[in-house]
DNA sequence: GTAGGGTTAG
């Protein structure tokens, strides 16, 4: 006999768990507010049966309520989206400032920032009066999507309101400035306000660190202790960033026991700010030491330690901490890769490169950028794969950029391949001829081949399109200074002690076996010893020339430079390095250079 | 219900 379904089975559908919640609440509290459901909410679906609900309770016309949905969905992009806020918020006959606020925080935080401008705009024509809510939120928005000029309008409106002066807006205003690349009129804001606060201060010295002016950072970071306040956590980031910047060591030193002594270590992103100081101010064992010392390692503490051993030449262990970083389960990211590319790269690991390169897709659903492309280039250039180099470039899903042509450019040089660097050169040019670089890589490329007819037609075409070289210039930190050298320097301006010692240098150097490598230099007409005089007076041996006179014997020379370090350079450091017993320290736009008994960790391979 | 944010090829 088939036995009756009991009627609570039959009848009612089947219900989630959720949906039981709703009811019991339904049930129990029935005119209450469904705010207390939304922090147990984690689907759309759900979200919308909140919303549903909210119909019963009448709140579907309560702006306060609507303004904290909203919010909630605005805040949550996993399952719901700024689209459907905005219906929600369309749908609402009369919005007020906060509920405009609310919608324009949540555009700021998107990856649509730029749609809270025609919002701002909107708010504006309701003849509602933006407040200090407001203007962060549209400034941040400005700041994200690089849009200077609405930038510079909303300044222009938060005067005329007379906020200019308000703790909120300004440190918005400054970051917005700085992230459209206008640091100077951050500056402007800044130095307008009365009495800045620690907020602020980070704006502008953030600004300066991005923008690469580490010295202005710092000097502002001085004047911030002189006045009391109290450095932040992001403070010590961009400070971090400036030493990084410099190379300066000493100095990072110094901040790395600040941020002990104020117990700023127990941020992650403090933590990893200093792993990646230590790295570029040419430290790989303090480095490794904080690194180690970290409790918790997330995916940008495993990448920047991933990166430092590459950057130091370390690519076996690079690829072993991805292994542990696996081990510990934290999944990598795109920074992960370039980090574990460059070190394939910078080792000559091409098959290992490959496999990395093709894991990221299939193994972790991590699309390639631009970036990982240029890793696989200079991987390939490197390792003398120039023809497959050109048609992986050619055959890229993307459109390449002229630094990916570039970086092969780079290859042919070092492999002195004049033909195929011609070729290259056309396809940078069809991208871009500003770049004063291209010309000297390929003008050296074909004057150490001696086709001085191509050195000459490069040169013309350079002054016919008004291309200019960027100067080199290195620095070195003494007694915390840092002190700048620009590349010829003295050539034809009185010449200091400096300078003498330099030549008095040279002398030594020859004798034991230097010789000034003059094919280097670009100018087919000047003599042997003019093409001499050029060389000696390049930036990396000034820095390294005033190390020896400023440092005790002995100790450590660390010197930065802002461009590839130069061939003729880089042999007279092995020299340098072994007649005086100094370990040189070499930080070029690329890499590090560890000169150490007339030899160098790169292998002469960069 | 407010602001500032580290790691990224050449």
């Amino acid at each position: 006999m088939a036995t009756v379904p009991s009627p609570v089975t039959s009848i009612s559908p089947p219900k989630s768990k959720f949906n039981e919640k709703i009811s019991r609440f339904e049930t129990l509290n029935p005119p209450q507010n469904p705010l207390s459901l939304l922090p147990k909410c984690t689907s759309l679906k759900e979200l919308k049966q909140i919303q549903a609900f909210t119909i019963k309770t009448h709140l579907q016309n309560d702006l306060n309520f609507l303004t904290k949905f909203i919010n909630f969905c605005t805040k949550n992009p996993t399952f719901t989206s700024m689209e459907y806020a905005h219906k929600l918020f369309d749908n609402i006959s009369r919005p007020d400032v906060a509920l405009f606020n609310t919608m324009a925080r949540g555009y700021s935080r998107s990856n649509t920032p730029i749609q809270a401008i025609p919002l701002f705009s909107q708010l504006l024509s309701f003849g509602f009066l933006p407040d200090d809510y407001t203007f962060p939120s549209v400034l941040k928005a400005c700041s994200s999507a690089k849009a200077l000029e609405e930038g510079k309008q909303i300044h222009c409106l938060v005067i005329k309101l007379g906020l200019n002066h308000n703790i909120y807006i300004c440190p918005s205003l400054i970051s917005m400035y700085t992230e459209c690349n206008d640091v100077d009129s951050a500056r402007r804001v800044f130095d307008k306000m009365l009495d800045p606060c620690v907020i602020s201060y980070n704006a502008i010295i953030t600004g300066y660190a991005k923008c690469s002016r580490p010295n202005e950072a710092l000097s502002l970071f001085r004047e911030l202790q002189v006045k009391s306040l109290k450095p932040t956590d992001v403070t010590m980031l961009s400070v971090l960033s400036c030493c990084a910047l410099l190379g300066a060591l000493d100095l990072g030193k110094w901040m790395h026991e600040y941020v002990k002594k104020n117990g700023l270590d127990k941020y992650i992103k403090v933590s990893t700010a200093l792993i990646d100081m230590y790295a570029k101010c040419g430290s790989l064992k303090d480095a490794i030491c904080v690194f180690e010392n970290m409790s918790i390692r997330d995916t940008p503490a495993w990448s920047a330690m991933i990166v430092a051993y590459a950057t130091h030449g370390k690519g076996y262990k690079a690829i072993e901490t991805f292994e542990e970083m696996r081990k510990a389960g934290v999944q990598p990211d795109e920074i992960t890769f370039l980090g574990l590319l460059y070190a394939c790269s910078h080792n000559g690991l091409v098959d290992e490169g490959w496999r990395v390169f093709s894991s990221m897709s299939d193994k972790y659903s991590i699309i390639p950028g631009i970036k990982h492309y240029g890793c696989m280039v200079d991987l390939l250039g490197r390792t003398g794969n120039l023809d497959e180099a050109y048609k992986f470039i050619d055959e890229l899903p993307i459109k390449p950029t002229p630094i990916l042509w570039r970086t092969l450019l780079a290859a042919c040089s070092s492999h002195g391949d004049v033909e195929l660097g011609k070729r290259v050169i056309e396809r940078i040019f069809e991208l871009d001829e500003s770049h004063g670089g291209d010309y000297v890589i390929l003008s050296n490329l074909c004057a150490r081949a001696g086709r001085w007819e191509d050195v000459d037609f490069l040169r013309k075409l350079m002054n016919d399109r008004g291309v200019v070289k960027v100067p080199g210039c290195s620095s070195i930190e003494v007694d915390n200074v840092v002190h700048e050298f620009f590349s010829g320097d003295g050539v034809n301006t009185v010449s200091t002690s400096l300078h003498k010692a330099l030549d008095e240098l040279m002398k030594e150097l020859k004798m034991v076996g230097y010789v000034p490598d003059t094919s280097l230099v670009f100018h087919a007409e000047m003599g042997e010893a003019e093409k001499e005089i050029s060389l000696r007076y390049h930036s990396e041996k000034l820095a390294i020339a005033y190390g020896l006179l400023n440092t005790p014997p002995g100790s450590t020379i660390r010197v930065v430079k802002n461009l590839r370090v130069c061939g003729d350079c880089h042999s007279a450091a092995k020299h340098i390095s072994q007649i005086f017993d100094r370990q040189i320290i070499l930080r070029d736009v690329q890499r590090f250079h560890h000169f150490r008994n007339g030899k160098c960790s790169c292998g002469d391979f960069w």
